[in-house]
DNA sequence: CTGAAAGCGCTTACAG
DNA sequence: CTGAAAGCGCTTACAG
């Protein structure tokens, strides 16, 4: 079977190709073509089951109507989470969505830069992984749209939709020290990535506050060898010596990772250690584990990503130059499961 | 900044447009273009930063290199993963994915093939919604490459990666029975799809064989009044007079809903009622709660489907004729943590 | 109110 | 070994 095309239409009914795309790009009113004429073209349309070739289209017009998402891990329920909102969102603007990931690999985030642009996505939804700031730049200087989201690049002028890290950290340890709690631990990567050294510093600044703050309770995990890396972090922090009372897990996996750990040792969760999570996992929803965490606005954080790159879209087309960048920051909520 | 297009590179050499095109596509060896123009027209397109256009190669040769994968949930795990690999297959055979969701209803199904179709991808691997025959029979008729996989329709000619759902379920109920269960309930949704029929029907007949079957202890759930069937579902299992010791729930989303009810009853899991879940949840590393699943290989369930996608794609090409329809059925593992 | 024509960026026979 | 030309399906001034 092949597709019908608008000379299809066209030959048809004796008219030209013209007016068959004027007719059904609804450009018809305004008495752009005679009544009976559209009629006749839309019915035929219909009756021969013509649809649009979106690929000629964009490549007349420039625009594809499609946003390209790069993710750093789709497996992880929050960008999956955050990867459904952005994809509902962008719906209601005609927009669709591909999604690809990058492993958290530099590397891959090139890659899919550069096949997303080349299958001439109209801007971009961006979690850049470490060390990705050059290639954001690039984009930015070759005037795509971007809105970078869950992380950005403090030095880069670039809209982005992050949440108040530094705040949540405080609040989680708030919470922690208000429960009294006196040793608090720290598992968070190892990253120069801004939404990690925010959370590190909002532990750090209330743990000074409160005359608690000890370096050594911090614990730093690489990426790429996380699971021995929590073992050994774990270790030390459930060690006798360090008196740990409460930790403090700064991302999802390392909350879950560390957690099991936790069990398989026999500890008992908020009797023995209070823990306070970055993100929420199903499993907490087994409220018998006492778990409290940081719930991030994911619906929102995608809503306003595809608003403002919207925005930055249809600036282009219209060629204002004023560069807005906005850089949305939103709250989180403490759950306390208690 | 305008994009470099192979007309900028040809004008900067003073060549033809066709030199360029060939030397870029690569098909300057046999001879077909000179070795030096070669080398020159190669250092000039990446001196000038020069992208191709796939829109307009898409147009020219027919072809997209994209999939478009329909998903019924994105952010539920056992999807995010299955994309995940999914992605990762079609990589390897030069395609890019594009994602989209049903949220399980078919009116948004249809409005997705749509939209993809007009994308020109070059073939779907599609996670039916109940009574979406008829969008799938459509496609398979217009010759289009498609891949069902989760689910799939018996009476559908169309290639599709399933597991054996009806052995998993008989796996998970002998070791119930094993464990010395003798009521034993099923959680399930309540749907024509034949993944859901098999898993049913699977429990019935090991419990028949058993000679344990009781009708009574089937709860079927609709998907759009989940949590306020669970709990009418739950407080019915539970009842004293029904004596359950034993529960299979056929879904990852049904279980995670069902074991926070009991949890929230104070139900001691494994001591009072032993559970078996299809599908793992992060949840269930907390060994201390005494879960054990289906786990559906997920992975290879992703290859299979790009693998038996890539081949219609190409038969396509070549405009063979045998309907190979192949059904790749899968088996499922029953981890017992105990 | 309708049509002829150019062009988006590319590929592919066909000539030479 | 290289170029001129047609065409993929569409949109958009421009004529009339």
């Amino acid at each position: 079977m092949t597709r019908i095309s608008m000379k299809d239409i066209a030959r048809e009914l004796g008219v030209s190709i013209a007016t068959v795309s004027l007719v059904l790009n609804g450009k018809d009113k305004d008495g752009r073509v005679g009544k009976e004429m559209a009629e006749k073209i839309r019915r035929k349309a219909k009756e021969m089951n013509y649809e649009p070739n979106n690929l000629a289209r964009g490549l007349r017009i420039g625009v594809s109507n499609t946003i390209g998402l790069i993710v750093a891990d789709i497996s992880n329920l929050f960008f999956a989470n955050l990867a459904f909102h952005i994809q509902e969102q962008a719906e209601k603007f005609g927009y669709s969505v591909i999604i690809t990931n990058t492993n958290e690999s530099n590397l891959k985030l090139e890659k899919m830069i550069t096949i997303l642009k080349n299958k001439l996505v109209d801007g971009f939804i961006i979690v850049p992984t470490e060390h990705g700031e050059s290639l954001i730049q690039n984009l930015v200087k070759r005037n795509m749209p971007v809105v970078l989201i869950d992380r950005y690049f403090p030095n880069l002028n670039v809209s982005s939709v992050i949440v108040d890290n530094y705040n949540a950290s405080k609040k989680a340890l708030r919470c922690l020290i208000n429960q009294g709690c006196r040793n608090i631990g720290l598992v968070i990567y190892k990253s120069d990535l801004q939404h990690m050294l925010d959370r590190k510093k909002g532990y750090v600044d209330e743990l000074q506050n409160a005359g608690l703050y000890n370096p050594a309770l911090i614990k730093e995990i690489n990426y790429s060898s996380i699971t021995d890396d929590i073992t050994i972090a774990m270790e030390s922090l459930l060690s006798r010596e360090n008196e740990v009372d409460g930790i403090f897990f700064a991302t999802n996996t390392l909350s879950m990772l560390s957690i099991k750990y936790m069990l398989d040792m026999n500890i008992k969760l908020y009797e023995e250690i209070k823990v306070v999570c970055f993100d929420k996992s199903d499993a907490f929803d087994f409220t018998s584990l006492h778990i409290s965490y940081i719930q991030q606005p994911i619906a929102e954080m995608g809503t306003n990503a595809v608003g403002l790159l919207v925005e930055q879209m249809k600036r282009k087309s219209v060629e204002r130059k004023e560069d807005e960048i906005k850089i949305v920051e939103l709250q989180t909520f403490l759950m306390n499961v208690l």
